[in-house]
DNA sequence: CAGTCTATCGTTAGCTT
DNA sequence: AAAGCTAACGATAGACT
């Protein structure tokens, strides 16, 4: 398709940090610029060994967070946990306790396990874009999921076995609908 | 001030996405990113007239926030019950209030899931990076997960590994509990 | 250890599909 | 409306102060 030697896209255009006027615009600078800071959250985390936590409130209700480990674990080490019974207690910011299980931190796995069913469908869905990628990558090949697990350790490998098979039907669910 | 013919400064150069080993330079990093994320995180803000709160701990045990229009501000309104500590998925059982009926603790769980669907879709844009680079790998080889680590990339095995790791245990979880 | 400088890399505004 | 494109803009690695 040929351009028209119009408009080659101006490309990025300068504007002033002041309050989006256009809904519209402001709705699609939201949605990349939200993309963009947890992105770079994310980088300081894995750079520097850093919890990070981001939330963000849209003005239309819409709540997105992001956090490393989660948004529940950073949060717990930054609020004061106010009404606990006792009062304002001067935040203790301990930080390197990512995998010691405390009393409260098994209380947030707990709601941690809720958040995580809601993610497996996401996850699957993900998996189901690489899987796609794989299967065409093997097309003249033995299907993947029919190879000795043995291979991969046998330690770890009946749990992961079990995943397995859960996005080989996935795999299937996907290419038998086509 | 003459600037000896020797180094007219590289400029930036390009740096992998992984921890970084050397400690001066991960704080001196830390610090420039901090600053940055801080600065993106207000212009969200400005821009989309959003509420936002970024807390970041250094490795140090060093606490940094920033909020629009306050980090207790904007992590009052995420946790839906200060006494209870709640995070993003707010526990279902019934919680005892002295003061509200509710309507924000119903409100947060239906944000609940717009949260973590972002958090899902930042995390999809990491993985189909490193889907396609696993394809590649994968070509000549019987397993996909047995893909070479060195085609595969330093950077990108890890983050592939946690991948598979928090999917194994989001199916595991998923099925032990129906 | 925070601020400056510079070349370069990464992000994103405005369009298009 | 979500995704891709392009070019300009902004952030920042490395070196120095």
């Amino acid at each position: 398709m040929v351009r028209p030697r119009g408009k080659p896209s101006l490309g990025r255009q300068r504007i002033e940090i002041r309050r989006i006027e256009d809904g519209e615009r402001r709705q699609v600078t939201f949605s990349k610029r939200r993309t963009g800071l947890f992105k770079k959250a994310s980088e300081l985390s894995t750079l520097c060994g850093a919890s990070v936590a981001v939330v963000a409130f849209s003005k239309a209700g819409n709540v997105f967070g992001f956090g490393e480990p989660s948004v529940d674990a950073v949060l717990r080490h930054y609020v004061p946990l106010p009404g606990d019974g006792a009062g304002a207690v001067p935040a203790p910011a301990h930080v390197e306790d990512s995998d010691a299980p405390g009393p409260e931190e098994l209380d947030a796995l707990r709601r941690a396990a809720e958040q995580t069913k809601a993610q497996v469908a996401a996850e699957q869905e993900r998996m189901r874009d690489v899987a796609d990628k794989i299967t065409q990558a093997m097309a003249d090949r033995q299907f993947w999921w029919e190879a000795d697990v043995e291979a991969l350790g046998e330690a770890e490998l009946p749990e992961f076995a079990r995943s397995l098979e859960r996005l080989r039907d996935s795999l299937l669910d996907l290419t038998s609908n086509h």
